[in-house]
RNA sequence: GCCUAAAUAGCUCAGUUGGUUAGAGCACCUGACUGUUAAUCAGGGGGUCGUAGGUUCGAGUCCUACUUUGGGCGCCA
């Protein structure tokens, strides 16, 4: 059995000779006496052109495959220059591997989001989704990659954790249903994870370079484009390594990924740029060049915010977050990502390290045109005294934490790591603007089906 | 959680000031067609207008509630 994939890429070798493959049809144009078949197999975007004609026996069988069924065909590859496709198989036998109703839902023709998203077990078989999820494969091998090439050691941090969240956001509960946790399964309160963070901080005092890659669950009732329930997240933390380490590993990832993806995805990426976001390939190109991305303090932020003089609807403050409309004034003014750094110590994690002025942190936040925030960071506090106090001065209990307090008692050393949301970079990388588009399942407060 | 808009055929939509039997394109079925490219052409089937109430001689259209979906904001990645 030969792939479409390797038709492509061989065209040449396979150029009159035989070939066999098995797909599903998208699309059948029958006539009198000859009719063509556009087959996917999934092993590449492109389709193939199968052109069959009355002398095969099952000619009028043939005529009235529906989109969505499955066949398996076998025929010559021939060059067809001077017609749309560079080439098409020349049938001879055709044969129906799994018929598809005549209510299959997906034509050939373009369908709202909204309704494909009630669909989630057959919109892969569409051009978009299709080119969705093999850039969010290939992303995440690109991804891997890197690390590895890099020397990092991936590490399986827990997705049942008894850590209650630190600030991260809502936990879901596990529970087999016992009506207290003492005599429930693990015999205490345990969550599904909001981070691997903690966890592989442990591991950087063994390996100096990891990180982690898997689903991260947060139960907060966000309803909006850029939140899902369900969701993965890259956790990379270095040792021996400081804030601007941190940011140059962040934007070498991003370029590294974006060049990946550019040279690995072409198909997907020109689908992306023709018919999701025009300039999407130039705009990465762009990024991907640059010398430098962006670099400056929360304080630079909110002055460029005052001095823009916008009427924003939430006021910038020098002590405050930055909104949506900040964000997006910041990241068009440069029109490219930018990070901002040396965040205000109230509004960011007890884990991030002071800085000397003792007003901010050494955390840096990634923002990008489009997505928002891609990229939480910081530098960590390696200094046993500063961590316990901050961690008393939010009345947090030390407790369940002290494992995670050791490790500034045993060799601890100064270290940074972020957090990269991947459905937020593939949204990026894609032009694609909801969250739930870009996950093959999407889970949202009131959204569990399939 | 807050704000806002929408819901009419399998899909995408139109439907006038409240007035006869609710339309179109695509999909599906039947047929035509010697090279199609979301093929084209002719014909056909397919609707309790999201649900429940209400106003009215009369409601797809107006009112109320609910449900679902989209978008914006907040929380964050």
């Amino acid at each position: 059995m030969n792939t479409i994939e390797e038709i492509y890429r061989k065209s040449e070798e396979f150029q009159n000779r035989e070939v066999l493959i098995a797909g599903w049809v998208r699309n059948n144009r029958d006539q009198k006496e000859f009719g063509f078949i556009d087959l996917n197999d999934g092993t590449c975007f492109s389709s193939i052109q199968v052109v069959y004609d009355s002398s095969i026996e099952n000619f009028k069988d043939i005529q009235k495959y529906r989109n969505g069924s499955s066949v398996e065909v076998k025929g010559e590859l021939v060059l067809t220059p001077s017609a749309k496709q560079p080439f098409e198989i020349k049938a001879k036998e055709i044969t129906l591997l799994g018929d598809s109703g005549e209510d299959y839902p997906i034509q050939p023709k373009r369908h709202s989001r909204e309704f494909l998203r009630e669909k989630l077990h057959l919109r892969a078989r569409t051009n978009l989704f299709n080119a969705i999820f093999r850039l969010r494969s290939e992303a995440a091998y690109a991804i891997h990659t890197f690390f590895h090439s890099r020397g990092f050691i991936y590490v399986h941090t827990p997705i049942i954790t008894s850590n209650d969240g630190e600030g991260a956001g809502e936990l879901f509960n596990i529970t087999t249903a016992s009506p207290n946790p003492e005599t429930d399964f693990f015999g205490k309160k345990v969550y599904l994870t909001v981070t691997g963070q903690l966890h592989v901080e442990a591991f950087a005092m063994a390996y100096r370079n990891v990180y982690t890659f898997g689903p991260t669950f947060r139960a907060e009732n966000s309803n909006t484009t850029v939140h899902a329930s369900e969701f993965w997240m890259i956790e990379p933390e270095i040792a021996f390594a400081d804030l601007t380490d941190e940011m140059n590993l962040a934007e070498d990832l991003l370029k590294y990924v974006i060049d990946y993806v550019l040279k690995n995805c072409s198909e997907e990426m020109k689908f992306f740029d023709a018919f999701v976001e025009k300039g999407l390939i130039d705009k990465l190109t762009l990024v991907l060049n640059s010398k430098e991305f962006k670099r400056i303090t929360h304080k630079e932020a909110i002055d460029l915010l005052l001095a823009s003089g916008i009427n924003f609807e939430n006021a910038p403050g020098y002590k405050k977050d930055l909104a949506t409309e900040h964000e997006k004034y910041l990241t068009s003014y440069f029109k490219s990502p930018v990070f901002v750094y040396d965040w205000p110590k109230d509004i960011k994690a007890f884990y991030m390290r002071m800085n000397d002025d003792n007003e901010t942190v050494a955390a840096s936040d990634l923002l990008v045109p489009g997505s928002g925030e891609i990229v939480g960071g910081s530098q960590r506090e390696e200094r046993l005294d500063l961590l316990l106090k901050r961690m008393s001065d939010l009345h947090m209990n030390e407790k369940t934490l002290d494992w995670y307090v050791d490790l500034r008692r045993y060799g601890g050393c100064k270290h940074s790591g972020f957090g990269l949301g991947f459905e937020r970079l593939l949204m990026y990388l894609s032009g694609v603007d909801n969250i739930r588009d870009v996950e093959a399942y999407p889970r949202n407060p009131n959204n569990c089906d399939f």
